[in-house]
DNA sequence: TCTCAAATTGTTATCGATACCATTCTGCCC
DNA sequence: GGGCAGAATGGTATCGATAACAATTTGAGA
């Protein structure tokens, strides 16, 4: 056991390091390469004595365990996918959020790809997420292509879809029926005495969400007698704040006696009251506004706006303890049951007219 | 060659499959395993006729590539490591899409990790990323642990650092001065007439482009003569909208003839600017405030808001393309030069009060 | 027709850890 | 004191692809 703690400092800024690997390890401290291998994991039986030995060798020598090889001959990669939309919306990067915080501390590590709303996009980025052979993977929706759906039944590993209902789940389903949460809306608004109702959203191809929303919008309006319901498609989803307000216009000018405007999301609301102000009208005594998403905007704002409460980040964590339990239940699947998340409306001053 | 390329579509949900390898391809087509991993590369020597010939059963097979061995052996990990502070800040969403973005098409995927703008959190996300070996890593700022750097130096891979310009870089920055683009706000609102500058940001500590944002104002009030800056710290960084607002309170009570206030971030302008006018004060009327990140909230929001518009995006992509060209170069080290991104003032009307 | 370089394909060793099984050691009980 | 269970440790094969080199085929030119 030689006194070689201090590999003279020899600045070696981008280099020759590296080559560390268990087994010089194991031959520093004078054990085998399995014996180190054992120290890194806790339920492994390891001396304690052995294990702080070999911990103080892996300090000295700053080596870092290599998962990569670990995971090829354990077979468990350690990792879990997660693709969502976009990451620059809030509600889904809660939802990262959430994933990732269920992850901590169970040694398994987030692999996050973004779709862009794209259902080609998605299939690439599964193809290039299971090459990491991921042991679990946690989707946004339902809608995937043929070879998608393939490729994870391939896999054989948990599948979690989540952010709604699809009609043909995969596997397991964290999620919400987005029309039927937008019906609640359009119900809530209309027992206030609401009658002519308007609606804003993406063009739908992309986004199934909103497409859903709209439906539940439409749906809904009609099943209440207030005539066929006055929507208009603006923007490849996700509709930016501009968007909404450019929306709210054509609406206007179209149907100028509209009495409130249901959003796709709270950004698209946010943007349409925005617009709405600039050009005069007073939100909500001339046109009232309401969103969906309950976004931080939307409390804050001037006036707070009318919106669903969605638990972005309760899908998030409630997906990744579902593809837990399942990973620990093994192939005893435990039943391809729907978890439903809650929602609800919010009702703020963008639609209150007071009395009516 | 037996016909069997439909196997019994037997509705194998999740279980035995997954176990094909590269050599039951390679056996299924006739031909070496060594001939089939050529064919997934597109600068290997394969003819035409056989790749054509692998990818068809590669597809009729399902056959997905297993990258965990092949960066065993090709000891390249084809993954990139990048931590942000937060990922659902729009702000950091916005660099990691650039990174994504830079990133395709190059075969290297992206490890995302948020530190929630603690060190102590960045050092365990760094050693967990580096159990990946990543060929690159890309961090926001420039506060690490020691132990972190030391880890960083002896990985000997591209580092680069984004978002400010590190007093000592470890290696390649992408950065700006959040101090001097502060410091450029002051000034030119100073030109406008303002005097009585406030300032709101976070407790210091765990974010340093923050606090670089406030020494930057305080330094620059001091230097055009205009007493000492009326600095608020309130919250944990990064601060909501909400604290914001609660904070312009705080600020207006203690210094009640402040003429404009600085904000470290849009979103607590944001939140700043609500409150006012929600007791009664006009904006910028009564007092003029401005933000610093220009979100999308800004431009749209009413009255809109004065900030610095920073190249998010940019960074993010420069930041990739400076590690991409780092490992193109591989050992000839480049040089660790800083790359200056841009900045610029968006004078808006939360702090126009016309001729002064 | 023969030669030789380039293109194509095959064979074997290996990447760095872990599974699996064998071995050694310790200490307790009858 | 012998036997034996259980803890601690070691040896070897292996995970699934790719690097490196060898072997074979192809085709153009002499």
């Amino acid at each position: 056991m030689k006194n070689e703690d201090e590999p003279k400092d020899k600045r070696l800024k981008g280099g020759d390091a590296q080559k560390l690997t268990m087994a010089e390890v194991a031959k520093y401290v004078g054990v085998s390469a399995m014996t180190v291998s054992r120290a890194f994991r806790q339920d492994a039986s390891v001396s304690e004595e052995t294990r702080k030995r070999i911990m103080e060798a892996v300090d000295a020598l700053g080596y870092v365990l290599d998962l990569s090889a670990g995971s090829l001959s354990s077979r468990r990669s350690g990792f879990i996918a997660a693709l969502v939309p976009s990451i620059n919306n809030s509600n889904f990067s809660d939802t990262a959020r959430g994933i990732t915080d269920a992850l901590e501390n169970t040694g398994l590590q987030l692999l996050l790809g973004y779709t862009d709303y794209a259902a080609e996009k998605e299939e690439k980025l599964i193809e290039a997420m299971l090459r990491r052979r991921p042991e679990g993977i946690i989707l946004t929706g339902g809608s995937h292509t043929d070879r998608a759906r393939r490729m994870l039944d391939k896999a054989g590993i948990p599948v979690v879809e989540t952010w709604e209902i699809p009609e043909e789940p995969i596997n397991h389903v964290v999620g919400f029926s987005n029309s039927e949460a937008m019906s609640l809306l359009v119900r809530t608004l209309a027992s206030q005495g609401y009658r002519r109702f308007g609606y804003i959203g993406g063009t739908t191809a992309r986004d199934t969400r909103g497409s859903q929303r709209r439906s539940g919008f439409l749906k809904t309006v009609e099943e209440l007698g207030l005539g066929p319901g006055r929507a208009i498609s603006f923007g490849v989803p996700p509709i930016t704040m501009e968007q909404g307000g450019q929306a709210i216009v054509s609406l206007l000018e179209r149907w100028p006696d509209t009495e409130v405007v249901l959003c796709v999301s709270d950004l698209s609301a946010f943007g349409a009251i925005m617009e709405c102000k600039r050009r005069g009208m007073r939100v909500p005594e001339d046109i009232a506004i309401a969103g969906f998403g309950d976004y931080e905007i939307s409390s804050i704002c001037h006036p707070s706006i009318t919106t669903i409460n969605v638990d972005c980040y309760g899908i998030g964590r409630q997906a990744a303890v579902r593809l837990l339990d399942a990973l620990q239940a093994g192939s005893e699947t435990t039943g391809d049951e729907i978890t439903l998340t809650s929602y609800r409306v919010v009702l703020r001053e963008s639609t209150d007219r007071g009395v009516r």
